[in-house]
Order: structure tokens, then C-alpha cells, then sequence
DNA sequence: CTCTTGACGCCGG
DNA sequence: TCCGGCGCCAAGA
């Protein structure tokens, strides 16, 4: 084994991971790509751009916990609802607290 | 086949 | 702390 996934199955894989994140945590790109062992950061973003539309993407951040320009206002509203930990300006999550643990 | 771009990440100044 | 540059992987022109 250990193939090298196939580009499609490589995306459901960062739907499903994204989808079990519980509300208040959230997953980074490269963090992503480093639990699925495979593509990259870069990788991660484009299924996100491309699929991202079903899944929970506002509990993806970047490493350092700041907020994509891409995702908007939209997001800060969904982590104030989730209580997600943010910084006092609140333009970054607090990955101290928020960042998830992935755990099968 | 080559060059550029992109929901990124890390290091150096 | 803020800014810039380089690296990684895939898709588009």
C-alpha cells in the first residue's frame, strides 16, 4: 500500500477531516496535510476553494491562527456563535485553545 | 513543455 | 512586531 492517494480521494479525505471538527476547535492547512500525511498546505487550500462549500471552512485557519482575507467577516460570526477562542482583536483564533487534536 | 498563481508555512532581517 | 523572501505541490494559460 501506501499509493499515492489519488487527487479525488485526497479531497474527500480533507472534507471528512474538516467536517469531524467539533465547533470551537479549528484545523490548520498544513496541519491538515501533516494528519493525512500526503499533498500540502497549498493542496489542503485549493480543495477547501474548490469543495470547501460543504464543509464547515471557517474552522480552517492558517498555522499561526490568523484568519484568511478570503474567508471574511463570515468567519469571525461563526467563532463568536461556536465561542471559538479568539485573540483580543479577533482577527486570529487562539490556537492555544482552539486548535483541534485529531484523534480516530 | 515552461511560467505564473494560489483559502500556506517557516525563517531571516 | 512587522515585512519580505523562499520552498512545496498542483492546476491553468
Amino acid at each position: 500500500m501506501t499509493e499515492p492517494s489519488s487527487e479525488a480521494d485526497f479531497t474527500e479525505r480533507v472534507l471528512q477531516l474538516v467536517e469531524q471538527i467539533p465547533p470551537g476547535k479549528v484545523l490548520a492547512y498544513g496541519l491538515i496535510a501533516k494528519i493525512l500525511q500526503d499533498g500540502g498546505p497549498r493542496q489542503v487550500g485549493r480543495v477547501m476553494a474548490l469543495e470547501g462549500g460543504g464543509v464547515p471552512w471557517w474552522r480552517v485557519v492558517r498555522a499561526d491562527g490568523s484568519l484568511p482575507p478570503s474567508h471574511g467577516i463570515d468567519a469571525q460570526v461563526h467563532y463568536v456563535e461556536e465561542g471559538t477562542p479568539m485573540k483580543a482583536n479577533g482577527s486570529a483564533v487562539d490556537m492555544t485553545e482552539a486548535l483541534w487534536r485529531f484523534e480516530s
